[in-house]
RNA sequence: GGUCCCAUCGUCUAGUGGUUAGGACGCUGGCCUCUCACGCCGGAGACAGGAGUUCAACUCUCCUUGGGACUACCA
């Protein structure tokens, strides 16, 4: 095996970042950083109809959210280079040159029609769909009675008879028989190479050691491995992971709900949740704990530990660990992070001071799942928000709950104790002048201060609200 | 249909021939003298089935069953 670790994640513009490939280049980027390697990032934009630039963009910002960093690629550069497929053509072209040289490929005319039309007899007739090489032997006059009629020819690959061998790091010897495959191809009738073609060209020339790569590529492998050879180029080790699956155990996929990493994002899940999540999922740890940061994630990976079976996307583990994240972490991190979600819920964030917030938020933290839910858990503390639920209006009308809540008042009023004490005395004298305890004495303060039925330690909301706000709203309420 | 991959609680997993099959999420009972949450203590919950190999199989082999991926001029 090779002492050095080359790896990449090759993703391609077309849409949102998905988990699952998210997952996939998490286990680039561990395995790159636990053996001090490199981690690139190579963009495969060879389908011109369904890449786009937003998507690319907002690809490099996903990883970037995630902390994934790349040492090679795009804004980075590198000796490697381009590294964006569309702007690697010339080598393309010189690499099929080279097969055509070596009489290993051939030109294609069959329109997309024809070829569907060969594909469905072969379904009907139960045989396996493939290309039978019809193009294969065509004379030069034959080629050059096509090309004047106007056809742009793809380029096949002529697939070898044999046995292809190859040791996967995950699950260990594979074999295919190529008799199984067709005549693939290599170039497109527009000039763009297909996936198979370049992703052996850039591999090789980007030296990547070890590929890591979703399940869903394994079969591609063998066709790879026969380019591999017919470059003759020396293959990189291959490791296939399991892929993630949605509730009914097939590929995890939009109609499964949240998939894409822009999602959890927006709906206020942590990177570094996300992160540890998919660390778990479909693999383990040594540690026995679960909630490992990243440089304890890179200290124990290892791809002997990724498991070989789908594993089931579980969204409630994730806001579970989510919430965890946010527990432990500090205002101040949190504050930066929730500025998007507080606009969101109409708190202008520049008004208040941190002083205010971060006493706040660091009370406010135990109570969410996820950044996402903070308007409907702060807004107690803000007297423009200040509501009164339909539980706590109930609360309200109880017998003697209003006595209750006057005669918290009316201490507040008279007396001149000092800040810190005036919520305990306060609620002593209330106990001793009305003989309400328990339920009966609580609640009614909690709904009067707060609106709510629910909601952190009454003396620490309190103590964040203070006297003038709480006799104002009990004012309201009478 | 063909090729390939996979199989431990509902879910994610530990386990590498001898274990009361462990943990986490979720569910659930109790405790924390206001609620929700947190936390703590407890509970229910799994080796898909069948043959072998072996003194001994969750663990090794084979078959069956079940699930999945691929089968594009997408990656």
């Amino acid at each position: 095996m090779t002492d050095k670790f080359r790896v990449r994640f090759a993703p391609s513009p077309t849409g949102e970042l998905h988990v699952g490939n998210a997952r996939t280049a998490l286990f680039n980027w561990m395995f790159a950083r636990h053996h001090k390697g490199t981690f690139i990032l190579r963009i495969e934009d060879t389908d011109e109809t369904r890449s786009a630039l937003a998507y690319q963009v907002n690809l490099l910002s996903d990883l970037q959210w995630l902390g994934l960093d790349w040492d090679e690629g795009p804004h980075k550069g590198g000796a490697y280079g381009p590294y964006k497929q569309s702007e690697r053509l010339a080598i393309y072209a010189e690499h099929l040159k080279k097969l055509e040289k070596a009489n290993l490929v051939y030109p294609c005319y069959c329109t997309e029609e024809e070829l569907e039309e060969e594909r469905q007899a072969l379904i009907l007739s139960k045989r396996m769909p493939r290309y039978l090489g019809k193009c294969r032997d065509l004379t030069a006059k034959q080629r050059r009675e096509k090309e004047a009629a106007g056809r742009k020819p793809s380029f096949r690959f002529k697939v070898p008879e044999l046995i292809i061998e190859f040791t996967d790091l995950i699950r260990g010897t594979m074999k295919f028989d190529s008799a199984a495959i067709g005549d693939f191809i290599i170039v497109r009738s527009n000039g763009m190479p297909a996936y198979n073609f370049a992703v052996v060209i850039d591999d090789f020339l980007m030296d990547i050691t070890h590929v890591i790569r979703g399940e869903d590529h394994l079969s591609n492998t063998a066709l790879q491995i026969m380019l591999y050879q017919a470059f003759g180029f020396m293959p990189p080790v291959f490791a296939h992971h399991s892929l993630i699956l949605g509730r009914d155990r097939a590929k995890l996929s939009k109609r499964h709900g949240s998939v894409s990493v822009g999602e959890f994002r927006s709906q206020g899940i942590l990177p570094a949740a996300l992160m540890n999540y998919l660390g778990l999922l479909g693999s383990s740890f040594t540690e026995a704990r679960e909630i490992l940061n990243r440089e304890e994630m890179i200290a124990d990976f290892s791809l002997e530990r990724a498991s070989k079976s789908g594993a089931v996307f579980s969204e409630e583990k994730l806001r579970w660990l989510n919430a965890v994240y946010i527990r432990q972490s500090s205002a101040d991190d949190l504050l930066e992070m929730l500025h998007p979600f507080l606009k969101e819920a109409g708190i202008d964030t520049s008004l208040l001071n941190v002083d205010k917030l971060n006493p706040i938020i660091d009370l406010v933290k135990n109570d969410i799942t996820t950044l996402a839910e903070i308007g409907s858990n702060i807004n107690i503390f803000f007297d423009e928000k200040y509501s009164m639920s339909s539980e706590a209006k109930h609360v309200l009308e109880k017998e003697g709950a209003l006595n209750v809540v006057k005669t918290f008042a009316a201490y507040l009023q008279e007396t001149n104790a000092a800040d810190s004490d005036l919520y305990p005395a306060g609620i002593k004298y209330v106990k001793e002048k009305t003989g309400a305890g328990g339920r009966d004495l609580f609640m009614p303060i909690r709904a009067a201060l707060t609106g709510k039925v629910h909601g952190p330690e009454l003396d620490k909301i309190f103590a964040l609200i203070g006297k003038d706000a709480t006799l104002k709203r009990i004012k309201a309420i009478l």
